[in-house]
DNA sequence: CGAGGCTATGTAATACTATAACATAGGAGG
DNA sequence: CCTCCTATGTTATAGTATTACATAGCCTCG
């Protein structure tokens, strides 16, 4: 039952159980599956493209299924969405286990490739400092930020050299 | 036949009339009016709610006569799409007119209060050049960035602080 | 003038993204 | 056993955005 995803994705969904374990919380076998598709593919995932891939070996599957899932993910931090493709993208970064179990939302960056669609995710911290202290000067306390950056990959930008 | 706009509205649409003179480009009343409908509300407006409120005194119009209105006045850095909100503001900063006349889009920051919805635009340089830098370490180069935080405004947050 | 091309808008249909509301199933614990 | 709670199933609908083709006015070039 099962899908079968590559040896990266089974490592990362390992870790994904064990933080849910500890925080009390339920990676069943459909948010496993969730996760792991999402983990597995190469850009980020859309609701509507995991539901089809859902449907392949789950009949009852409809749209309330997937975006359950994800706001399952979501709110532990295994996912995150990526705000301009409306989409989802596995979080490898930081998601480490908080000693409270709380939900906690990353301070994470993206860098979307606008030519090969992939998706990076950086948390630089000097990122969210810098906009929190400017935010603070216009009186404004931040307790999340989206910060979505589009451009070119160092790999697409090599390959766009070499075709000149 | 054109809309009544608040006097502060009127003069940047006057504004905006200007830049648009400037590049060749063409702010036909229908441009000016979902302009003006847009610098005029409180907080960032949908697509939808602006064709709503264009119906009342045009009557053919649908959803592309929005998008594309919407397109053109994204082109020109007039207005701004609050990812978040799947929502619209008005550029308030910096929209000066380039001796170029090309299109661009501003390195802006968004600061949405999740009290009262209203969103202040910053133009912090500290903001964009600390991502684009962490960008770059990541091999990666920037052509343009969503930035958007939610949280609490000083005025909502003054007025939370009074009620205990 | 009149043909052709261009920009702006009209019009109809549809695609894509997300949520609401209620139903069912199965386990944990009194 | 019954009840509560979590997870999921099921149906319907809301909200956001685009495609494709039609029309209308304007400009200009011959």
């Amino acid at each position: 039952m099962a899908a079968e995803f590559s040896r990266r994705t089974e490592t990362l969904l390992d870790q994904a159980a064990a933080i849910c374990e500890q925080r009390g919380a339920n990676l069943t076998e459909l948010r496993r599956t969730v996760l792991g598709m999402i983990l597995d593919a190469a850009a980020p995932t859309g609701a509507y493209e995991l539901l089809d891939r859902l449907r392949q070996t789950r009949r009852g599957a409809a749209p309330p299924t997937v975006y359950r899932t994800l706001d399952f993910l979501l709110e532990h931090g295994l996912v995150h969405r990526v705000e301009r493709l409306s989409a989802f993208v596995g979080c490898v970064a930081g998601c480490t286990v908080d000693p409270d179990g709380e939900s906690h939302t990353h301070a994470a960056q993206f860098l979307i490739c606008r030519t090969c669609g992939r998706v990076v995710e950086m948390q630089d911290h000097d990122v969210s400092a810098v906009l929190a202290r400017a935010a603070k000067e216009a009186g404004f306390s931040i307790s999340n930020a989206t910060i979505e950056a589009e451009g070119l990959c160092s790999t697409c930008r090599t390959a766009r050299r070499a075709n000149g």
